[in-house]
DNA sequence: AAATTTCATTTTCTCGACAATCTCTATTTT
DNA sequence: AAAATAGAGATTGTCGAGAAAATGAAATTT
């Protein structure tokens, strides 16, 4: 290998460090990508707001290179607007690009969902079986408290989502729900951010929703459980405005 | 507005160029990206080659920042690597990584297909009809000939395959689905290059597969396309030697 | 007065330079 | 001889500077 002992050393503490997902020697680069996207993703940063590179420069004390790059790839991914020599800003929210996003979200999780419960085995079942249990408790606190969403409740959630799916067999199509979802969750916070806090889930009693789809994954009804999942997703978008009428069901 | 005669006169210019798909001022970052980019899918590049910087300024005539930026970029679509204090190199071409991008493919294509024909007006059935038309002709052409594969040919049957889905409704679900096309098109390109052309599309009728998806589209018999589609790409799939079995029908 | 032009300021985009890190070969050690 | 080390050379990632372009306010023209 002619790897020394120091480098050695080095490749185990940040295999550690990626476990963790903090590496220890982040490039500044990526420390500029990951903090704007957390950032823009949060709402603490406006969908719409310039982000030019001497406040970036001050605010996160990194380069206008690294910044520059860190721009370039939330472009990609559309969380940032590149505006040809007038330089980068939020990707301006828009009820009909939320729309268009959660049809594209919706169809590709009902498609993973359906490739997964085909799929799954013993050790996916048990996934969901955890990932079900954690939520119940959440969803439990969460309607307890009568208080906004706590942090441990959006990671239970995230889990929940992505343990139903997570057998689906395809890296790149859990990685196409994901980026989208990113996209989506933005609107989500946004809304959070305007509307009172205990009106944010309606009438709606969250717990039974996922109760509902837990049920139908682990008794492999692949039908109901991607209707209820589509549901459970449109009742977000329907919340914040956006025309259902464009998602539904095609063949009724 | 507070435009001069210069100014507007540039925006007219632009505008034009931009139906060209030929930008006056592209940045040096967008050249960049747009060459590399190109070179990767066309297999001008090969996979696993090291992309160091100093060469790409000497190649391209483009200097090291707009170099890094347009790298960035690519890394977050899958076409590069970036390898940690390591630089970049184009991605490995892998058989399992295909396979897994193929199911994600043809899943999306899929839907978005459904989706299309369950939406699509006279206008979308108009461009089908163009479409297939073309395709047609270029697909006789290519029988004819007995050599390898065209220009015209490849860029008629990307428009051919872009009509059928293009009234899914959903701008993402599209953007999605060609990203994940571009990735396989590195792959179909490199088999292209390692075999003879003249058994590139062995014992296939190409344009019988086409004529029979579009028959299928324009009747709106969505079951069927489907299958014909997923088929269309599956042949590829097992050409290039993937696994076929990863993808498949899960409700036989 | 409204629209256009001018011009100073701000901002973007690109380059070259430099420190930190990696790579590869030659040397030393076990 | 095989493995570890050491060091020269190459490469990456980052910064500050500067040319080119956009912005916005004041001056000019219609």
């Amino acid at each position: 290998m002619g790897m020394n002992l120091a480098a050695l050393v080095e490749v185990i503490v940040t295999a550690r460090a990626n476990n963790l997902n903090v590496s220890t020697h982040e490039s500044m680069a990526q420390r500029a990508y990951r903090l704007i996207r957390a950032d823009i993703i949060s709402g603490a940063r406006d969908p719409g707001e310039r982000l030019r590179i001497e406040m970036l420069k001050t605010v996160y004390d990194i380069g206008p290179t690294p910044l520059r790059e860190a721009l370039q790839k939330l472009s990609t991914e559309g969380l940032v607007l590149a505006l040809e020599k007038r330089g980068f800003m939020v990707s301006p929210l828009d009820l009909d690009e939320f729309s268009d996003l959660n049809i594209a979200r919706i169809e590709i999780e009902k498609v993973a969902l359906a490739r997964s419960l085909a799929l799954g085995d013993n050790q996916w079942e048990s996934r969901v079986v955890a990932a079900t249990y954690l939520m119940k408790k959440e969803d439990e606190a969460l309607l307890a408290s009568g208080a906004g969403v706590y942090d441990a409740w959006e990671s239970a959630n995230a889990e929940f989502h992505a343990a139903m799916i997570a057998a689906c067999g395809s890296k790149w199509l859990l990685q196409m729900r994901d980026q989208l979802q990113d996209m989506c969750e933005r609107y989500r916070r946004s809304s959070i951010s305007q509307s009172n806090k205990k009106t944010v889930n309606g009438n709606r009693d969250v717990g039974e929703e996922h109760a509902a789809i837990s049920d139908a994954v682990l008794s492999r009804n692949s039908e109901l459980a991607c209707q209820l999942t589509e549901s459970h997703y449109m009742k977000t978008l329907s919340r914040l405005g956006g025309n259902p009428n464009l998602v539904g069901d095609l063949q009724p």
